[in-house]
This record gives C-alpha cells, structure tokens and sequence, in this order.
DNA sequence: TTTATTTACGCAACCGTTTTCGTGCTTTTG
DNA sequence: CAAAAGCACGAAAACGGTTGCGTAAATAAA
C-alpha cells in the first residue's frame, strides 16, 4: 500500500485531482452528487489532506505560535486552556515555545517564526526583554502579534491585560483599611509593565492614605530563591520591617510564608500578606492567602480569539487595542479584613 | 518587496537553486567558498527557509505532538517542560493538544495526526480511554507514539513511567507504621492503569500488616467536585472513619483539607494524609502535605529522548520498553512520621 | 433556431524546497 | 597521453495539494 493522496481518490473515481481537491473543499463548481461520491470514498479509505502541502500553497497554517516564560506557572497553564480553547473552535493548531525568561531565546523563536511557519503569535514577554526590535520585524514580515498580560506599549497591536494597576491600589487600600501602617511591594528585577504597573497602583493608594512612600519598602527579588529568602529574611527582622506585603509575584508569596515561619511571625497578626496569584492552593495554605487573582483563562481566550478574528480577514490589520479584564481581590485570611469570607 | 525564497538568493548569487539548497544544508557537492557566498547572503538577507515546503519535500515535519488530559496541572506543565527541554535541543517543534479527559477528543486528535502533520507523539492518555484502537491504527501508519505516565500496555512501544505500584506500597506502609489502623485509598473513576496500579500497591501493604481489605475504603470520586465534596463528608463523618488517605489524585488533596476544617478533623491527629503530588505549595500548606512526588519533568525528557531517538534512525522500530522513574516520598507534617523533616 | 449563459469538470501552473542524475571541467593514474 | 576519477555545479522531477482558466455539454434567453 502506498500512500493515500489525493490522486489515490482522484484515480479510483474517475476524477481529475483538481475536481476532488474541489469537492473536498465544497466548491461550487462540483456538482452535488460528485460531491457524494468524493466525500464517501475519502471517508472510507480514511484519507487526510497533507496538511504540509496545503500550507504551502495557501499560504497560511492554520497554526499560532504560543511564546511565553514558563508553563510551569497556574497563570500560564490557564492561559493556554484558554488559548487553545479558542483555537480548537476555530481549527487552528498550537504551537508552544518557552522561553524561559531569557531575551535571546526570546528572539531566536520569533526569528524562526518570520519563516512562515505560524499564521499569528500570542506572546507574553519575557522578564529581560527590554527592547522590541524583534517584534517588530516580525510584525513587519506580516506575522501578526498579540500580547497578553506581558505587553510592549511601543507595538501597535491588540494588547490583552488585567488592570494591574487598579488591582494593586485596590489590594493596597485593602492592607491599609486592614490596619496596615507600613505595607511593602515585592518586586522583581527586570522591565516588566505589569510590575510597575502594580507598583504605581501600590504608590497610589499611599499617597491616597497619606502614608510617605518609602524604598526600603520596595524589596526587589531575583530569580534567585536562596537570595530572596535571605533579602526577604533581612526585611523581615529589620526594626522598620514592614506589617504587610503586596506580592506582585506568585512564586514569592511561598517565599514569604517561609521566612515568616522561621521568623516566627504570626499571619496576619504579624504581617498581612496579599499576593497576585493564581494557584487554586492559595485557600489551603496556611493562613488562606488573600489573592488578587487574575482571569488567565480569560485573557487567553480574548487574546486568541483577537488573533484569530484578525487572521480570518482578507487584508488584516491589527488594531491597536487594549483589551482589560479585570482581576478579582479574594480576601482570605492572610489579611485582616473585617468581613473576612471564606 | 517579495516573498524572500531560495530563488532570490540563487539569482542574486548567479547560482542554481539546487546549489543554494545545498549549500545551505552543508553538501560536500559545494565547494567552501561558494558555501561562505551563500550564507554570507542568507544571513544579510535574513533569509529563512520555508518550513512547509521542506517539510513537504522531506516528508517529515520536525514536530512532535504532545496530547495530554490537562495543561493546569503542574504534573502535566513539568512534563511539558521537559519535553520542550529536549525538543529544543534536537531542533523539534511541539504542538500541544488537550483532550479534557475526553475520549472522543483524543480520538479527534490522533485522527488528525494521520495526516502526517507531526512525525511522533507523545501522549498521557484520558481517563475515558478503554479501547486504543485509534492509537494502534496511528501507529499502523507509521507515526510512533510513545507514552508517559497515562500508558496502555496492550500497545507495544515505550512507556515512561514511574513506579506507582511501589510508591502507593511505600506510602500506605508509611501511614501504616505511622499509627494509621485504617488507611483509605481514594481514587477516581475511570480505568487508568496508573490508579489501579496504585490501588495494588496499597493492596499490598494492608495484606503485608494483615489489615484486612475494605471496599469502604476505596473512595470514588469523579470529576464532580460537589458530588467529592459531600462523598468524602459522608465518608469521614461515619463510624468507622478511616484515621488514614492515600489519595491518588492530586487535585483532590485539597478537598480533604477542606472536608477535615469543616468536619474539626485535626490534620494529622485524627487523620494522617499523604497524596500523589506535583504541587510546589504542598510544603506550605496548613499543615504540610505528605507526598508522593512524582519526577514530571524527568519522565517528559525520558519520553522525548526516547521518541527523538527513534526518529532519527532510519527504520526506526519503537522497542517495546518500559522505562520507570521512581517518584519520591516526601514525609511532611500530615502525616506522623517519627524522623519528620521538612 | 441561434446565441448567451450556466454547470461541471479537466489542464496545468504553482507553492518553495530537496534530491537524483547528468555534465563539463580539472586532477589523478597507469 | 589516454582513461579514470573527482569536483562543483545545474536541470528537472518530485513532495501533495490548490486554483485560475479553458471547455464541452446542458440549459436559458432571444
């Protein structure tokens, strides 16, 4: 047996290869009963189109490249639920590259994909990326881009992000109504928008309170864990030591439960705790971590779906649009609210 | 400005296309200083080769596809880093498909696979998959699979797994020297092999200290969280309670965390937990969750390597290999281990 | 009845690479 | 010095679909 193409079906019914080509697509110009035959014999002898020759000569793949940092990462994972929620529905297939926080692995996987090999891509930059030549001449090869909650505001395109800067001031407010009279931000070096965007959200709601912003209460992390747990061990036995600390990091919120228990800090007692995050463990641990939780799930689908709807156009273009969803504050018990739920 | 091809190159160099594709894939049919004109032009041009049409002429794609039950789940997203690991490393792309645990999916799925769009998948297969027909036919046409942790062993190829039977056995033993007269395994409907091989392992351990078999305790759960929810109350309120959980699952640690707060079941004093687990938060929570923690991104290396190897070959044949990974125990507090650490 | 239009299909070019084979030319060998 | 071998490259046929255009027959309009 030799394999299955589209002369194999042309040959058995008589057909010529481009009529068969025709009825498989449902093109008018097959009759309906031509139509029959071609459809019940593919379906019989189970034959699929060579999708590496359609690509080639329609030019498109029907694929989205999906770049991000991790996947290792319940924000992440829930984008892609999302992404590929989407994409299914609309027959695309999905492409994943991880980056790892690293730039250059960054550009080489955009570089690989002005060969045509994704139709679109949704990307969500790296930590170090600080320029976006890259991206530009991506988009400048007519490979359309979407970002979600990691954006470039310098590239016109259709950006997909929480308000992270309202999400801070409100989690920040949320500190200081809960009695919080010295609250810190945990950041996390690189260039990121979305941290700064929640730092400027954290600086708001001090002045709003009349709280003088002070940098010491900015404690800057690194990928570094042993060198965060002792930073963070430093802040934390400091005679200023902050009673609250706004997370604009997931994976550091364990971090700081940590060092509270060798420190023998009591929660919220001691220090109020609310971190960005979007672990489904965060009411289990111990306390409950008051989150401001994103809508990965969301932002994935509204991204996708944005890259999709501008690939199915005929001349395409990217409009330059900010797509917000809103995170949602979940007061546990890490944190002194009055009407504590959950 | 068009479509940047090889013919672009081989007319701006005043070379044949054929002597161009050669040089650029390194032919010793080409001579080294027309090598170094040729890519000195590729490089300045930016020139990438169209996958599609290699891909065409090849007759093999550089993809592999990943099919998995789930992505938000961190067993799932560390394989999928480890398979990204080694996919990178041997210049493969993955394309990553979700069956939602369904089977009609999964079938939709490897069917699309016929095509030829990927040269080898890896897949975990769904809790609703009884038959494998719709893999053995993929297989049939020649496209290699190879599982990871989800196998079926009427397939015959390689399966990376761990060593559930003996990492359930370890557990149970240790709830069991821990005091636990009445261990309880839950486990999920479905007929995975890796439950039951679970299932068998804690078999072993009660017949071991001669604690008789209960069907009582073998716990059920679906996918209906409510429905687990109110199951486990039921369980954990009843007479003959069990003072010990082995939990299969992962995701449904946390219900019984929430089921013993509600019931003011005291963890581990009333009741010792230990859970297969992945979560990186199982260390915080209130109090530390016991584990069997299974080497996830081991075992989506070990399967990539294993179907990238056979890739390579020429006539590759799939050996029909067992590959075990042992997962850890990681005692914690939920559990009355005498030499606790952690 | 003649002409115009529609219907249903085939021909052949094309998408961008890869690869086999052939061909001059230079170099080696007996 | 003739024959053989090696070298560097080009022509052309694939790979498996898609699509614009041509065309014969069938139908509609004049």
């Amino acid at each position: 047996m030799d394999k299955l193409t589209i002369k194999t079906l042309a040959k058995e019914l008589q057909l010529s290869v481009s009529s068969v080509s025709k009825a498989l697509r449902d093109s008018h110009e097959i009759s309906a009963e031509t139509k029959q035959r071609v459809l019940a014999l593919a379906d019989k002898l189970n034959y699929t189109p060579n999708p590496y020759a359609s690509s080639l000569r329609k030019r498109k793949s029907k694929t989205i490249g999906v770049v991000i940092p991790e996947v290792v990462n319940s924000f992440f994972s829930q984008s892609i639920n999302g992404i590929e929620y989407i994409a299914k529905e609309k027959g695309y297939h999905v492409l994943i590259y991880l980056t790892h926080e690293d730039f250059e692995n960054e550009k080489a996987i955009l570089k690989d994909f002005e060969s045509g090999r994704v139709d679109g891509v949704l990307l969500s930059v790296s930590r170090e990326t600080t320029d976006c030549l890259h991206i530009q001449e991506l988009i400048d090869k007519d490979v359309p881009v979407v970002f979600f909650d990691r954006v470039f505001n310098e590239i016109k395109t259709v950006k997909v992000t929480t308000n992270d800067f309202e999400s801070a001031y409100l989690a920040t407010k949320h500190l200081i109504t809960s009695g919080c009279k010295n609250p810190a931000f945990l950041s996390i070096i690189g260039s990121l928008n979305i941290i700064s965007n929640r730092l400027e959200g954290y600086k708001k709601a001090l002045q709003e309170y009349d709280i003088k912003f002070n940098d010491h209460n900015i404690i800057n992390c690194t990928t570094d864990w042993e060198y965060n747990y002792k930073l963070l061990l430093k802040k934390l036995k400091s005679a200023k030591r902050p009673d609250g600390i706004l997370s604009s990091i997931e994976n550091l919120s364990v971090i700081i439960y940590k060092v509270c228990e060798d420190l023998k800090l009591k929660i919220p007692a001691d220090l109020q705790i609310i971190s960005f995050s979007n672990l489904d463990t965060a009411s289990f641990l111990n306390p409950p971590l008051t989150t401001v939780t994103q809508p990965a799930y969301e932002i994935g689908q509204a991204a996708a779906a944005a890259l999709v709807k501008a690939l199915e156009k005929k001349n395409f273009v990217m409009p330059n649009e900010n797509i917000v969803i809103p995170s949602v504050l979940i007061t546990r018990k890490s944190t002194k609210n009055k009407s504590s739920n959950k």
